[in-house]
DNA sequence: AAATTTATTGCCTACATTTGCATGACTTTA
DNA sequence: TAAAGTCATGCAAATGTAGGCAATAAATTT
């Protein structure tokens, strides 16, 4: 048996059925556990197969990356996403909202940090599956389309039974004196199931859309524990969120 | 034996077998195998073979079982989509599994079909919010990494509360006697759940995991009401599955 | 036709690859 | 946390490879 023959068949096999043992390989091939597995490290190593522990699986579905690589100020976005990561340590669990600056915040998650992460946001959750320490829960209910999320009175009785350390949210309007707005009911009512199942609340959000506000209210800005912008936590723009009850960084 | 007559040779053995041993012709054509070695190598610089340690390989093998694109035997699974497209109608509550197939099936939904579609796959509810007539509904809980959708006591809770008309399902292995298997025990435990909740459900196949099985069982095959392969319903391969109450398409 | 050149072949040797096994480290599961 | 399973590593045996060399065969020149 050539092992060119053994790479072919392995392929297929794992075309086939998305994922294999190689120990069942092995029997298959009438080969050692060894040689089959060293196939199989060829093959990740070449990308025709992704190697997991004990097995193979297919590369077949995994491939639809969500990258938008016109995120609006995605520079800011990405250093409010750094300051967040310092909230996070090992064996935490936390919830992650929607919206690009979330996103930006599960992306530069180390992947060697232990943590549990809850989402209703389904490209927040793709992201958070590349990182292998991650246990990733969807919190599930009806989808918008919109926001690629799950929103609605299903989604709110999930929230409604977790409680997590910390929850990492964006709003589409903050101010300090109206406090975080939305332009959408909908979404303002799972943004408040997701702050009532936090113990504390992490606000990310860039410095425009300070002193804004909309139609729906999702909370007062003593809700929130923490808000994190893009500007130092000295910066005079902060100065009406100094009164509150609430850390900056 | 002139150089050009082992050629030949060499070609025709490793057009018939798809591959050869170098030893082995070496033996048959009564010649060193310093000498087979370097009409291989020749052979393959001609791109007449390809040569690999130990022996040949027929191009032909290779790219018959190399994947042409991402999905393995896509036109099959398309095949298999498109008749499954015959079930569904205007205001239908469906369950759409993970997989490549039911994805596919996904991404065939016609724009202007108005359906309401449950999912535990994030990939197969993201081609679905493509669709703009189509409700969405996110079936949470902890998401595995290798399948990209929720399973685990979570998911299956959460389906035990919905009732669609028709789910279609996927399966690693399938076989008339020892019906749907799979490789994995928490995904036997969802899709228990899936066929459960459903009223009527549609097994997605590929004629080539037909008489396959493994180590955990889903169901028998008369817990599935309808089974799609890309075969005509006529097809002998089909032939075991006659004896139940199943039907075919 | 003889001499010379060129190509082919088999053999040899040193080196490379492949494979299965042993060991200890690591992961997963119960 | 312990047991079972899986993994990386090093090793040795078997097998495969490349290149040099000489004998032979074929082609070419003289």
């Amino acid at each position: 048996m050539l092992k060119e023959e053994r790479h072919q068949t392995i392929l297929s096999e794992v075309e086939l059925h998305n994922r294999i043992l190689l120990t069942d390989i092995a029997e298959a091939l009438d080969v050692s556990i060894d040689t089959v597995r060293r196939d199989v490290k060829e093959l990740d190593a070449d990308n025709k197969l992704r190697k997991v522990h004990g097995g193979a699986i297919s590369l077949g579905f995994r491939s639809n990356n969500t990258r938008n690589d016109n995120i609006y100020k995605l520079d800011h976005k990405i250093k409010i996403a750094e300051k967040a990561l310092g909230l996070l340590k090992d064996g935490g669990v936390i919830f992650v909202d929607g919206g690009t600056t979330c996103l930006e915040l599960a992306r530069l998650i180390p992947t060697n940090l232990d943590l549990t992460c809850f989402t209703h946001s389904l490209p927040v959750a793709m992201e958070l599956l590349t990182k292998s320490k991650i246990t990733v829960i969807l919190v599930g209910g009806q989808v918008s389309r919109e926001s690629q999320s799950a929103i609605g009175a299903n989604a709110i009785h999930n929230l409604s039974e977790i409680r997590v350390d910390y929850s990492f949210i964006g709003t589409g309007y903050v101010d300090s004196y109206y406090g975080l707005t939305e332009f959408d009911w909908d979404i303002v009512q799972v943004k408040k199931a997701i702050i009532k199942s936090s113990k504390k609340s992490v606000l990310l959000s860039i410095s425009e859309k300070l002193n804004s506000q909309h139609r729906y209210k999702t909370c007062d800005i003593n809700a929130i524990n923490t808000m994190i912008t893009e500007l130092e936590p000295e910066n005079d723009l902060l100065k009406p969120f100094r009164n509150h009850d609430i850390r900056l960084i």
